[in-house]
Parts: C-alpha cells; sequence; structure tokens
DNA sequence: CCGTCGTCATTTTTT
DNA sequence: ATGACGACGG
C-alpha cells in the first residue's frame, strides 16, 4: 500500500514536502489527520529518518493519541521512539528533564487552575491586598495573559509600573512566582514559558533538542500563543524544516492568548515558507457547506479560502424558533426521536452549545425521554471537589511539602483543626524555615494546646503511614487506603444524603481511573499518575459509545457527527454578549459559529429560543444574527408547535396566559435594555423578565399575549 | 471549632 | 437557580 495512495494533489504535495518551513492552512474536513500522519510515515518509510527524530504537536491528548495510532497502524511498528503529545506534556517531559537547571526539581507538581487561583489568594493575604479589590480570577487572567506573551516578573513590573493598580498586580505576579518555586510546583503556563527560558540560558540544553528534532510539526497552529510559537522557533532553527497546520477561520483560543498573526504572518517570519492550501473538504454536504462559507466571508481579517466538496447538496438547514428554551430542548429530542425511528443512531449525534450552562435543560428534557446522553466538559471530572480533596492527598504522599494540598486537606473530613491550629502552625512553620508538614510533625514545640496537639498528630501519623504505603503500593491501592484511613469514604457514608452517595461514586471512578492507568503504563509512579490527571481532559476520554454527545463548540473542535443541533443561536448567546460591541471578539464568535457548522456531515439543525431562562431569570432575545448570514430561509421547514407545547406544559407546568406586565423598571441595564417586573395572574405571583434593547422593541410582537399595563417609570 | 444562614457571583470558551 | 464563601452563634 502506497502512503501517498488516494491523496488529492494539494494533499500529495503537503505530504512529500518535507524539507524546509511549510504552512498548510487545512480548511475543516480537508483530511488533515490524513495529510499529518500520512507525512510522518513518508518521513520514516520513504526519507529513512528515524522515529526519534520527529516530533508532533497537537492540541488534545485525544488527536495524539489518535495520531499515534493512525501512525502505528500505517507504518505497523510501534512509535514509542516518536514524540507525538500536546504542547503541555512536551514541554512537562523537556521540564523534568532540565528542572535542576532552572532551580526546579525534576519531580514538580502542576498546578491546575483552582490550585492556582488558592496560592494567588494566599499571597494576597501574605501581602495584604483585599481580595475584593484585587479579584484572584483577574490578577491570574493577567499573570496567565503575561506568561503567554514570555513576559516575566521582572518585565511585567516596568511595564506596569505606570499606575498603583498596575504595580500591585506585578507584586501578586512576582510573589505568585516566587511561592511556585517554593512551592516546587508549575502553573499551565509556566509549563511553556519555562520550558522556553530553559532552552534560552542553556545553550547545550537546547542543542540537545535541535539535534533530536529535525522534523517538526504543529496541528492547529492558528490556536498557538506567542510562547508556543517561541518554542517551535527555538527548536526548529537547527534543521528548519517546520510544518504547521492551520486553518485561520478556526481560530478560537483567542481568550486564551492564542495570536491568529502567528499563522496569518507565517510567511513574513519565514520568507522561504511554503504555502498549500487543501479546500476539498470530504466531510460534510454542499448545503452545509455553503452555509459555512457564507457566515465566515462576513469576516475581515482571513487569509481566504472556500471550500468546495464533491458530495452533493443533502439535506436542507433545518432552523427551529422556540418560544422559550425548554421547548427548544423539547423540539430537540422529538427530532432525535424521530431520526432515531429513521435508523440513526444516537451516537451519529451531538448537541452542539456556546455556553456549558445550557447543557441542564437538554439534560433534563433528555432524561424524560429515557434517552442516553454523555456532557463533555463542563463541571470537569477532575475539579470535582472529593476528587480533588483525594488528589491532594496523593500529592502530599507525593510531597509532603506541598503546602496548598496540606491547607486543602487537613481538616477533610473535619478533625478539629480549624483556623487558629493552622494560624500557630504557619507561624511556626515560617520562622523555622520548614514545611507546614514538617512543622505539624514537630507540633509539640509549637505553641498549641493539648487538643491542639492531639488533633494535628493524629492527623500526621494517618499521613506518615500512607506516606510509607507509598512504595510499595498500587496507586488504586494507595487511593482505597487513602479513602479507608483517613475516614473520608466514613464521613461520606454517615452522611447518607444522595449527593453524598455520588460523591462516593465518583471516587469508585476515580480507583478505576487509577486501575486502568495502571494497566497502561505498569512502569510508571504516583508522580506521573498526578501529571497525566493535571493535563488530561474530559473530551481526550470521548469514545464511541452509545448516547447523544452534549458539549461546547470549543470541546467538539476536531470532531465531526453526522447530525448535529447547533442551539441557542441567539445575540447575546452566541454571538456571546461581551462580542456584541467588540469587532474582534464578534469575529471569533463567528469562527466559532464556523466550527460548529462545520461539525455536521449530512443533517445540521439550528435552533433558538425567543425567550431563555438565564440566572433564574427570564431573557428575551432575538435570532442570533449569524442566522441571517448563513441565509437560511426560514422557510426551510415549517413546525407545528403545538404538540411541543402540549409535550411542554405535561412536563414542567408553567403558569400560562394572563400575565400582567407592571412595566415597574426593576433596572436599567447596558443600553436601552431593561428589567422589568412582571405580575402573574394566573399562579398571582410575581417575576421579573429582562428585555435587552432589541427585544424590547418588538416587546408587543413578541409576547402576544401578555397585556401590558400602563408603566410607573414610562 | 463547627454548622447554619445570608450574600454574592455565576454564564464564555480550556491546556 | 444554584453553589461558594464569609459572618455569626452555639
Amino acid at each position: 500500500m502506497n502512503i501517498l495512495e488516494g491523496l488529492n494533489g494539494p494533499q500529495r504535495e503537503a505530504v512529500t514536502t518535507t524539507e524546509g518551513p511549510l504552512l498548510i492552512i487545512a480548511g475543516a474536513g480537508s483530511g488533515k489527520t490524513r495529510v499529518l500522519t500520512n507525512r510522518i510515515a513518508y518521513l520514516i518509510r520513504e526519507k529513512n529518518v528515524s522515529p526519534y527524530n520527529i516530533l508532533a504537536i497537537t492540541f488534545t491528548n485525544k488527536a495524539a493519541n489518535e495520531m499515534k495510532d493512525r501512525v502505528e497502524r500505517q507504518l505497523d511498528m510501534p512509535a514509542r521512539n516518536m514524540w507525538i503529545s500536546t504542547f503541555h506534556a512536551a514541554c512537562v517531559r523537556i521540564l523534568r528533564d532540565g528542572a535542576d537547571r532552572i532551580g526546579y526539581k525534576s519531580s514538580f507538581i502542576i498546578y491546575d487552575t483552582s490550585d492556582s487561583i488558592a496560592l494567588i489568594k494566599s499571597c494576597l493575604k501574605d501581602l495584604n491586598l483585599d481580595p475584593k479589590y484585587y479579584d484572584p480570577k483577574a490578577m491570574l487572567r493577567a499573570i496567565s495573559r503575561a506568561k503567554d506573551k514570555l513576559i516575566f516578573p521582572n518585565r511585567f513590573e516596568k511595564e506596569m509600573s505606570s499606575d498603583f493598580r498596575g504595580r500591585k498586580t506585578a507584586a501578586i505576579y512576582k510573589e505568585y512566582q516566587k511561592r511556585l518555586r517554593d512551592l516546587s510546583a508549575m502553573d499551565f503556563d509556566d509549563l511553556i514559558m519555562k520550558a522556553v527560558d530553559l532552552f534560552k540560558n542553556n545553550e547545550d540544553f537546547l542543542a540537545q533538542y535541535q539535534k533530536k528534532f529535525k522534523y517538526i510539526m504543529v496541528d492547529e497552529y492558528q490556536d498557538t500563543n506567542h510562547a508556543q510559537y517561541e518554542l517551535i522557533k527555538i527548536l526548529s532553527k537547527r534543521h528548519g524544516n517546520i510544518c504547521v497546520v492551520g486553518d485561520d477561520d478556526q481560530s478560537i483560543y483567542g481568550f486564551r492568548g492564542a495570536d491568529i498573526r502567528n499563522i496569518l504572518d507565517f510567511e513574513k517570519d519565514l520568507p522561504n515558507a511554503k504555502i498549500i492550501k487543501l479546500e476539498q473538504n470530504y466531510r460534510s454536504t454542499q448545503n452545509i457547506l455553503d452555509a459555512a462559507n457564507n457566515l465566515i466571508v462576513h469576516n475581515k481579517g482571513r487569509k481566504g479560502k472556500k471550500l468546495w466538496t464533491n458530495i452533493k447538496d443533502g439535506a436542507d438547514i433545518a432552523l427551529f424558533e422556540a418560544d422559550d428554551d425548554r421547548m427548544e430542548a423539547r423540539y430537540v429530542v422529538s427530532e432525535i426521536v424521530s431520526l432515531v425511528d429513521k435508523g440513526f443512531s444516537l451516537s451519529d449525534m451531538a448537541i452542539l452549545y456556546r455556553t456549558n450552562a445550557q447543557s441542564r435543560v437538554m439534560e433534563e428534557e433528555l432524561a424524560q425521554d429515557q434517552i442516553s446522553y454523555r456532557v463533555v466538559g463542563g463541571l470537569r471530572f477532575y475539579e470535582r471537589k472529593e476528587i480533588k480533596d483525594i488528589l491532594s492527598y496523593l500529592r502530599l504522599i507525593q510531597d509532603p511539602s506541598d503546602e496548598i494540598s496540606f491547607l486543602r486537606i487537613v481538616n477533610e473530613p473535619t478533625r478539629g483543626i480549624g483556623d487558629k491550629t493552622i494560624d500557630e502552625i504557619t507561624r511556626f512553620a515560617r520562622t523555622k524555615g520548614i514545611s507546614l508538614y514538617e512543622a505539624s510533625k514537630d507540633a509539640d514545640a509549637a505553641s498549641l494546646s493539648k487538643r491542639q496537639i492531639k488533633n494535628v498528630t493524629s492527623f500526621t501519623e494517618i499521613m506518615d503511614q500512607l506516606i510509607g504505603f507509598k512504595d510499595d503500593m498500587s496507586i488504586s491501592s494507595l487511593i482505597e487506603q487513602v479513602l479507608d484511613k483517613t475516614g473520608y469514604s466514613d464521613a461520606l457514608k454517615n452522611a447518607g444524603t444522595p449527593e453524598a452517595e455520588a460523591r462516593m461514586d465518583n471516587l469508585g471512578e476515580l480507583v478505576n481511573a487509577a486501575k486502568e492507568f495502571e494497566k497502561d503504563n505498569p512502569d510508571l509512579a504516583l508522580e506521573d499518575f498526578l501529571t497525566n490527571i493535571a493535563l488530561v481532559s474530559d473530551i481526550d476520554s470521548l469514545e464511541q459509545g452509545q448516547g447523544i454527545v452534549m458539549m461546547t463548540v470549543h470541546s467538539a473542535k476536531g470532531l465531526e457527527f453526522p447530525v448535529v443541533f447547533l442551539v441557542g443561536m441567539e445575540d447575546g448567546l452566541f454571538p456571546i454578549s461581551k462580542a456584541l460591541d467588540d469587532p474582534a471578539g464578534m469575529e471569533e464568535e463567528r469562527r466559532l459559529c464556523y466550527v460548529g457548522i462545520t461539525r455536521a456531515k449530512s443533517i445540521l439543525y439550528v435552533t433558538y429560543a425567543r425567550a431563555r431562562n438565564t440566572y433564574g431569570r427570564v431573557v428575551v432575545n432575538v435570532p442570533s444574527r449569524f442566522i441571517k448570514e448563513i441565509g437560511i430561509a426560514p422557510q426551510h421547514k415549517v413546525y407545528d408547535k403545538s404538540d411541543l407545547r402540549a409535550k411542554r406544559e405535561e412536563t414542567k407546568p408553567k403558569p400560562k396566559g394572563d400575565y400582567r406586565v407592571g412595566m415597574k423598571v426593576l433596572h436599567r441595564m447596558w443600553g436601552s435594555g431593561m428589567i422589568v417586573q412582571v405580575k402573574d395572574m394566573g399562579n398571582d405571583r410575581e417575576l421579573s423578565i429582562v428585555f435587552n434593547s432589541v427585544g424590547l422593541k418588538k416587546l408587543s410582537a413578541n409576547i402576544a399575549p401578555l397585556k401590558i399595563e400602563e408603566g410607573e417609570n414610562g
């Protein structure tokens, strides 16, 4: 079997252009992964390149694993020597190798967002700053953006010194980095920034890697930030064989520091670069592609390309206007049922939305009809409280000097160690220059009461015992021991609530995950398990299973489904309200919508609701401007909503009919919108409705059954 | 020190 | 609507 067989012209060229810088503009569904895997196979088989010399970077672990599998299948040999991984995973590997050169232990731990926020809070306390004014999340965002741009604390300080707040932010950044180092911890952004730093300051170390990586490939290049760009640039400097694959129309991570200029300016950076466009789409029907093309031409800053396909027109795009979010969900469910009747499988379908919060109504209505579903993302598994608690125990076992983990679980479950005791231990630890855990072990020496000493000692005894287990026990058994010895299981069992039961189930899942990990990586230790968990996301484990999947459009990037429901297409939701008066943001929303549309292979549904429950309030919206841009004619499909209405009333009886709009303005909103108070005469209760500016204009038309009374405030 | 009550933010998107 | 977090009283 020939590697070039079945490839079209541009694809073939992309596979065989192995030397020098190459930019592949790969439209959605243009066989990008195939090109990348074949290119690797071509390098090894035809060009006699050693797998050892190849570095392939993908965006998600899922994509990395898929690529690894496909390469292995194609070459019929294990890809063990090849680096196929995400930016973050590759950097962890590099950093563990060179950690000592930047003053880190090679066993450094990786902080996720909530760990980072906890640490920022702790820094604020030390710096005597009010978290009300210096919002930890906002601070972390600022720091994160700086790291994306490789701005270290010193430079940040210089650049931000013009105002008071900037100086304080710089101080927080500085303190945060210092604390991270003391804790031998790195956050997500550090992984990239420190890897670049390590290379820049250690020529011999860099030379080693430059020599090794003769051929570098980067997938989803449009989503790289400046730091990632620098990393690639520095690594590829020696051999110059850098191949990046991306689609400027699918750049959707600007909020995370992704710099679309990386792709738009590729030729400027590398004047001898070759550019290949893959414009033939093998995924979707012509109708779906037309929709996508119609939409994306409204964006200005793009390289410009037009997808085409040999696949026939296919079904019209279905557009549905629901009265509210529940009816929208009802409609989706009824369509799913009829598609299943027509022979579609649930696993052929996906519901995509802009925000995670939208999954809720969908879940309720799917459950109502007993349709199995899976929600990807949202409250991620590894971010649940009980999971984080147990992981904190594991981290503390791994590294007893980890103070954030220590603080998280000293009193979880409650064992009588409160703020007073912890303050005292902290003070003691600081004066002696030891870690909190060491200080606890020396509780007698600290000025603690008898009772406090007893509580603290019982904690350290449990911990010491667990630490003793570490080396001669599997990870899963260790987790079971943690659950048992710390009393965590007992505390949950005693609670006896259904919610505690769910937590127990999740912990069971964690034990399973550990068993799975042991099976796949028999030679790896606890440290590697923790690293793996820190870098893995739910989407990575999305497998062909039963049930319809639900996820955000962001999560769906890189995936495809025969049937896609793109729901919640309303101005203010998609595009999100924050982007409404921000041209760059609007373009990103449009690209996001483009990603959503192009996930569909044969059937695409677009739905929106005129009113939607948000923050426990009813919000009246207008259809998304993108619907017009796509050019879906409303007459594509006409539905009789009466049975949907009936069904909705049946499942969730709502007050009907005779509202009285009091027009008492509770709160004036952005633009000309407002919140008004409404009296529901049917149920004798009051509720408030939010009207945005356009919604207000259409008030009488939109809410025909409502009787509007004279307002108090006009 | 522990639990309960009230207040507040949350809804952008994630490695 | 719901959950996280801080303030209070037992």
